[in-house]
DNA sequence: GCAGATTCTTGACACGTTTCAGTCTGGTGG
DNA sequence: CCACCAGACTGAAACGTGTCAAGAATCTGC
């Protein structure tokens, strides 16, 4: 039904390939004959039909980004990152989300291969899925996005966890905090597990007491609230003066229940998250959050697509760890003056690469 | 490079057309043949080519859904919606980001075009765009989402912010107060106006005093601040009781600036935002919001596009109008009793209330 | 064992574009 | 006047798939 190239052709007097040349290539067509085309072009409403330019071309001109959550702040960013570079090389970025489903990976992984897109840009369900390794095995370049790779097939971008729960702990050791909780679960997910590990790595040459766990089920702000419950239900004795939480959305359930219970933030108790999602600094009591390079994460996995799509099989993987970056804020100022707000200019973010 | 059906077809020993109808109508292909088909698939890792399968069939199986902003939480739960309806279609939303600006908008438009989605849902930069007019007239089907419809070649869905904006100020009337005010902006914005123009509405019955409009340059958090701040400067006889805001993320800014000096939410001044977004509920205050059935609205987008999808030219065009609805919590309760907070300490920084 | 029905398979064409080897035209230098 | 050239345009092939009419093979009933 839609007006195609050979209809323009005949309506201009010209055969297809002046058509296709005054779209291509305008220059070789004579001045006269490429306005009486592109006037033909108007007058039928003309689109160039994608599917049969890519079937010519053998390949498109897009790449998938697949994420857990697209209402995620953390995959907006990300995306936000991957479509500005996209942008410079004129492609489009096929945004994909499995809302943690295996199945829903799977449906759009195909639907990505079929669409022959140029790479994969994922944060997989399952580190080690078969179909992912397939993929990769019939050439598609993969990009692993938040997650350090496990085998040297394909390169990764990821932001040091242990790192940020180092620095988090190391911080409110600084404060003098001795008595500290780290909230967060399950442990089945990688970044819980590290930013655990941080906060341990940080104790350890403290003399600080051990690190009390409050597992959670989820990284949900409910999940945050039950775990505040927990600790305020302690003898003021055991209850700990600082709460290290594996996100923010748990931070801010843990600070609105604190807070419920006649504990005061950070006075009473000190709280940090992780993520520093745009509501951590909007809280009532602005929290202090250990910030990723959320933008620079998906424009370096897009470098990184795009570099591997260039150089073929000459590739070499790479994998890219960036380091997180602590803001404070007031929910873990001193407590003697409660009100010390350094919010200043920020480093920029430093990478280390691996070559491998 | 990659393996095509017709190299399947030699590795089985068959003929293309066999093979495609293994992919296809399975059930016409005896089962012994059928197997070493799909034995010689597995083996050389074959993909459909989509782009050969559009071009033959002469349309794609996806829609393209516009949005003004892929990190507003507003958007993400339309898509969400959208993604349910499409998912049982057996079809893929292609998600495009504008980040408000024209340009952004006319080359996604540009490109699903190109790609010959079935349909495309989009909140428009500006209602009247003669791109999508265009489009529209060379036989596009187009859902508008949270916009009403000027012209009558379109369906559309949205939600009525005139009773939104009623709704909240007839509960702030009905709580006992006489002297409200609406922080929102820019009035260019159609939601800004007429969730003002509902607030007008609610007053008019009533025996308050008239709105005080405190206009933003936008509907952020800084903004938020912003304005609480030139509303906590008004001496305490002039300031408003209640503030009606036109969306939450203002609301989350004018409680926290408010907190910061000194004024109590709700005891001092009650508070009401829009959106009902997640962190609405979060809040240490939680905010009283008016609630978008949001992912409703996606689905019912996707809905209204498959309607015209199969119908043709026979299809009537309509506009879904849905109903928004209060959510009352703490930061509009009653004067009288502020909180239940037995003998808990206050929050530090509300020690002093500014009086004059 | 045969006509006819049924089941299975084949092969060529069409989809809309890009590309490329040619053809045609008019002009220039010898 | 001829040979040559550059510039402008043409026409057909190819990309990978789905469709469909027609052919081949197998089965059914007698």
């Amino acid at each position: 039904m839609p007006a195609g190239i050979k209809d323009v052709a005949s309506a201009a007097g010209v055969s297809v390939g002046t058509v296709s040349n005054v779209l291509n290539r305008p220059e070789v067509v004579a001045p006269a004959t490429r306005e009486r085309v592109q006037a033909a072009i108007g007058r039928l409403g003309f689109v160039r039909n994608e599917s049969a330019r890519q079937l010519r071309a053998g390949r498109s001109r897009s790449i998938g980004l697949v994420v857990l959550d697209v209402a995620n702040p953390f995959f907006t960013d990300v995306a936000h990152g991957v479509e500005q570079v996209a942008d410079g090389n004129a492609t489009m970025v096929v945004l994909c989300n499995t809302g943690e489903s295996p199945d829903r990976e799977r449906r759009h992984l195909e639907m990505l291969e079929q669409l022959r897109v140029l790479g994969v840009l994922i944060t997989p369900v399952d580190a080690k899925s078969p179909v992912i390794e397939a993929m990769i095995g019939r050439g598609m370049p993969v990009v692993l996005v938040d997650r350090r790779s496990v085998r040297r097939n394909r390169c990764s971008v990821a932001v040091d966890d242990v790192l940020g729960g180092r620095l988090a702990v190391q911080h409110l050791v600084e404060r003098g905090h001795r008595r500290i909780a780290f909230v967060g679960g399950p442990f089945s997910l990688p970044q819980v597990g590290d930013r655990h590990a941080g906060a341990l790595d940080a104790l350890a040459g403290s003399d600080a007491e051990d690190l009390l766990v409050v597992e959670t089920a989820s990284l949900t702000l409910p999940s945050g609230r039950q775990a505040a419950a927990d600790i305020a239900a302690l003898p003021a004795g055991r209850r700990p003066t600082a709460v290290f939480c594996a996100n923010d959305l748990l931070a801010l359930g843990v600070m609105q229940e604190l807070t419920r219970s006649g504990l005061r933030v950070p006075r009473d108790i000190a709280v940090v998250g992780y993520d520093d999602i745009e509501y951590a600094a909007g809280a009532v009591v602005p929290l202090t959050s250990v910030r990723q390079p959320r933008e620079l994460l998906g424009r370096t996995a897009a470098d990184l697509i795009f570099e591997e799509v260039e150089q073929g099989s000459g590739h070499r993987h790479r994998h890219v760890v960036f380091e997180p970056e602590l803001v404070v804020r007031e929910s873990s100022a001193l407590r003697r003056r409660p009100r010390a707000r350094s919010d200043g200019p920020r480093p920029a973010a430093a990478a280390t690469a691996v070559a491998s």
